[in-house]
DNA sequence: CGCTGCTGTGTTACCGGTAACATCGCGACC
DNA sequence: GGTCGCGATGTTACCGGTAACACAGCAGCG
């Protein structure tokens, strides 16, 4: 059973078992009829050989390569590593095997798609919300069953590709109204970048919400998702004489509570702080993050299961559940209700 | 160019250019002597047609994928995360495509073996510490150009196959000496499950490290990797009644700075603290986190490289570059120098 | 001027599977 | 008992490339 060397092909099999290969064929096939004795033999003679069918040629027998391609832009941040992984499992346990293709700009997206297309994938998702990414397959010649994951209606649409992702604008919305609950009224957004979606639908559902209240929505601060930005932004936070912070994801929530530190205040005394995206560490910052929660491994297994639809196709009547990808709070330490004496 | 449904085949452009296959091939491949006539009419073709070369089909034929298969378990971690990454990089630098697949148990580890064999790849990564990971292949038949990254020797000549990894122990001395030069004399150990090779490691040469120094090396407390566990494990580091702790990874630092700060300790003016790791937001921890740098993409590139050899090949006699694969100390603002008053 | 050798191109077989159809043996039915 | 029908198996072609070899045309050479 322990081959080393060239590994058998399916008429070595069938020669061994004494039968054509065809029935080798229906044997790792099953299904199809086969004496009980003929199976015996077969599937004796596959053991002893070490025999394992090779995808490449049965993708390549029957059209279909059984394999889906990933691309994902970014993969330093949190949301698309998460959104990858969990894509990664749900299409293996649909019997897809993902290639994944990870690119830093568009060249290497344009670049990302030609290769799917030459690897001749049954399916294709992107994952970014970066825009300027996405131009980059303005031109190209995208697979028919290509799904956008994360990057939002408007790319979407613009490329005539189905598009799922996680209800940024109804995270934004329970993290300013948490604030509002508490009894903000200056409320400041420590915003990611505009042309990446995610940032830029929060920001929106900030500005609509505080608007919505009666609010001031003109303290925006924008940063680059990285916690440097967080922290550079500290000054202009106090600047803007705000009580309360809602910062577009937990690293720069983190750079942010770094630089009002230095600059002598806390977390939440002076300033109530709620993040997005709810790391797998911001349970433990000082003070412990209170957050917007994303369940990544629910987009994936949605993003895979309209990506192939039920019957293997891309259906794209079929309406995302939209419960399920909803962000809630996390509520911790980093926020506190303002009192009389405020 | 814009091709919708099935993709045009290399007779097909042969048709169009009004040559033989072959001669396409020959076009497409570069190399071989094609007229400069033939060759303007093949490409023209090649364009309109929109013509892809099918991988699948060509590395059915002459026998070689060209592509890797990339096993990495526990990626919810940042050191296999940026490895996997560094190596899907330098793979593709190298012309080959990295196929990835994530495992979580030593089962779903054998059957990405499994599926890597059947896939035909040239050569397979596996990254992962973790030793009882590594004992599901034992029984496998592993291809020949198998890599083991980040498993240690010792994993590597049980499975008969060379393996890569940072210098761990060198981590690990570099933050205890850091430490015993600020005049710490009671250093505690915070430590990784000692079935990972890494934690194994790091807390060998915690001990080393103070025993050559003529310091007591009894105070070890294990962790499980996650932040929680530092958190858990605050109790016993003041038990301890240590004056500083070499924690084995930045998220049990941050858990462990967490859970003190509620028995109302200060780091580093009560505790001293080194971390592993240097996560991109271990510089904005309050206080930022003094802790030990590894270069991930240096070792995926040298994975590579000593996977496919020089000349495509594995190559066991490559010594890797030892000088590059070592970590190095950053210092932050979690430890700090003991004086008289202390 | 015929042979040699090189250049450019075509032909055929093959990689390892699957699909479609052909064939064979045997029990059931009239 | 001959024919039908079906289950079990074999044969052949094909997927889209590459490899090895064949071959035509032409220049150089003795």
């Amino acid at each position: 059973m322990v081959t080393r060397g060239e590994a058998p092909s399916l008429r070595e099999v069938a020669t061994r078992a004494g039968v054509s290969h065809q029935t080798v064929s229906r044997v790792i096939n099953g299904g199809a009829k086969v004496s009980e004795a003929t199976l015996r033999r077969v599937r004796a003679a596959i053991d002893e050989l070490g025999y394992r069918p090779n995808s490449l040629a049965r993708a390549l027998a029957h059209g279909r390569s059984q394999r889906i391609g990933v691309l994902v832009g970014n993969s330093d941040q949190h949301g698309p590593v998460s959104t990858m992984q969990g894509l990664e499992r749900a299409a293996r346990h649909h019997g897809y095997a993902p290639t994944t293709y990870s690119f830093r700009t568009p060249d290497e997206l344009s670049a990302g798609v030609d290769f799917m297309l030459g690897q001749r994938v049954d399916g294709l998702a992107v994952i970014t919300p970066h825009d300027a990414a996405l131009a980059a397959l303005d031109g190209a010649d995208l697979p028919e069953a290509t799904l956008l994951v994360g990057a939002g209606p408007r790319a979407a649409s613009r490329l005539h590709r189905p598009s799922i992702q996680i209800d940024q604008s109804g995270g934004a919305r329970v993290a300013v109204e948490h604030l509002i609950g508490l009894g903000h009224r200056r409320i400041a957004h420590l915003a990611g970048p505009e042309d990446w979606y995610d940032g830029h639908e929060r920001r929106r559902q900030w500005a609509q919400t505080l608007t919505a209240a009666g609010l001031d929505a003109t303290a925006v601060i924008e940063g680059d998702w990285r916690p440097d930005s967080g922290h550079a932004a500290a000054g202009k936070v106090l600047d803007a004489g705000v009580s309360a912070v809602f910062v577009a994801n937990d690293q720069m929530a983190l750079g942010l509570v770094h630089g009002l530190a230095e600059h002598g205040r806390s977390v939440p005394g002076d300033i109530s702080i709620v993040g997005f995206d709810d790391l797998p560490e911001s349970a433990h910052f000082l003070p412990p993050l209170t957050t917007v929660h994303q369940d990544f491994a629910a987009l994936g297994e949605d993003a895979v299961r309209l990506l192939l639809g039920e019957d293997g196709g891309l259906d794209e009547g079929a309406p995302t559940d939209a419960e399920r990808l909803r962000p809630w709070l996390v509520e911790r330490e980093s926020t506190r209700r303002l009192t009389a004496a405020d």
